[in-house]
DNA sequence: TTGACATGGTGTAAAGAGTACACTATGTTG
DNA sequence: CAACATAGTGTACTCTTTACACCATGTCAA
């Protein structure tokens, strides 16, 4: 038992994961095993440890229900409602992490906790306020998008330039010229040719490139 | 006495209130009367009591220390370090307030702390990791100059556009273009002419604005 | 072997946004 | 009424952003 002379609020780190898988905006989310909003669909999250700060407490939980480390991650707000866990009032610091689709593989399940991937148009409901921190999450990167080299994150070692393309293209949900988006991207010097192509399929095959520095997001302009 | 059956840790907000005075940025500090830090400066703020939401915390934090209420506040980030206060884990929600200048009236100060107006380029030394919140926050301020209409919230119920530029100019703590600034700042339409003008001193009288929308912060472009 | 196919790769012109820059206007005060 | 101090105004140049269409190069099937 722990006593204080003050009442203390218990604090969470709740962690929004995002992924590309499909052409589609996907985030990671468990079903909950126990009340309160037992068997909704919530963000993986838990409960902060003393000895931990509040990124690692981030990266414990994503690394525990995603077995990825080293992805980017990100304090997103933190979400202090007076009422929104019905247990006992809960803080929660919102992170939000982007996995490439080639270091995705999700854990087994281990409890009896189911997990999936979700797109970000088909979520179902959610428990406690994480609907909002999802639309902010989802903001946050759309933003992130035009002023910083964030969307490198979910790219692979190696990839094309029309990947690159249809990543933005997905996450904006809207087209982008071939042309223009190629030279602003190259404008940028974030990337650079590998001196490889992939070839795939019956046509012409692709210059491939890298991340110069793929785990530094840069802020542009 | 609260007991729990796993360890809490505290929770406080924080505020960096911001204002204009004498062409300088400042920055509200207060002179710590206790331990840990005793008479060293630091931010205003305190714990979050369990019936107040994190906005409401530090809004009640800045009317104790200020008296102004109704002000710009936004939450800056969560400071969450095992270390960062060496009676208990405290973890931290950062706000910054702006102010504008005909508001501020300092309450007298209550118990036996001090209070006092610092300009962000002249700050004591300060306790805890103070002096990372204000970093940030300043960052924050600085940035959003930018992509925001921020800056009218220092601004009183009229100005003069010089007055408006003068604010710019000492956030920025750089000059800027005259024309370049009045023809960017009608652009967008955030500001409208009074009808009425003021004059103070020898030389032709200036047109007074008002803010539009003065509590709205507009994104912009 | 060759033609159909699918995706890769490339440049230019026009519009719009941002920047640099200097003089006239109008009030007060001595 | 002249000196002074701040208010107010426009234009040309550069840079950035946008719109837009065709040739290149590999595979595969007939």
């Amino acid at each position: 038992m722990y006593t204080y002379a003050y009442p203390h609020p218990a604090v969470t780190t709740d962690v929004v994961v995002f992924t590309l898988r499909d052409q589609e905006l996907k985030l990671l989310l468990i079903k909950r095993g126990g009340d309160p909003y037992k068997g909704k669909w919530a963000l993986p999250g838990g409960f902060v440890q003393m000895d931990e700060d509040l990124d690692s407490s981030a990266r414990r939980e994503l690394a525990e229900e995603t077995g990825v480390s080293g992805v980017y991650l990100e304090q997103l707000y933190t979400f202090g409602a007076v009422n929104r866990d019905p247990r006992e009032r809960v803080i929660t610091v919102a992170y939000y992490a982007l996995i490439p689709s080639d270091k995705l593989q999700l854990r087994a399940a281990t409890d009896a906790e189911a997990v999936g991937w979700f797109g970000i148009d088909e979520l179902p409901r959610l428990a406690f306020d994480h609907r909002d921190i999802v639309r902010l999450a989802h903001q946050r990167l759309v933003a992130k998008l035009d002023y910083s080299t964030i969307a490198f994150q979910f790219m692979p070692m190696e990839f094309t330039l029309s990947e690159l393309q249809a990543v933005y293209q997905t996450i904006l949900q809207e087209p982008v010229d071939k042309r223009n988006f190629r030279k602003w991207i190259l404008a940028l010097e974030g990337i650079e040719e590998t001196g490889e192509e992939r070839r795939d399929g019956a046509h012409r095959p692709a210059m491939l490139y890298r991340v110069k520095h793929p785990n530094k997001v840069e802020i542009i302009k």
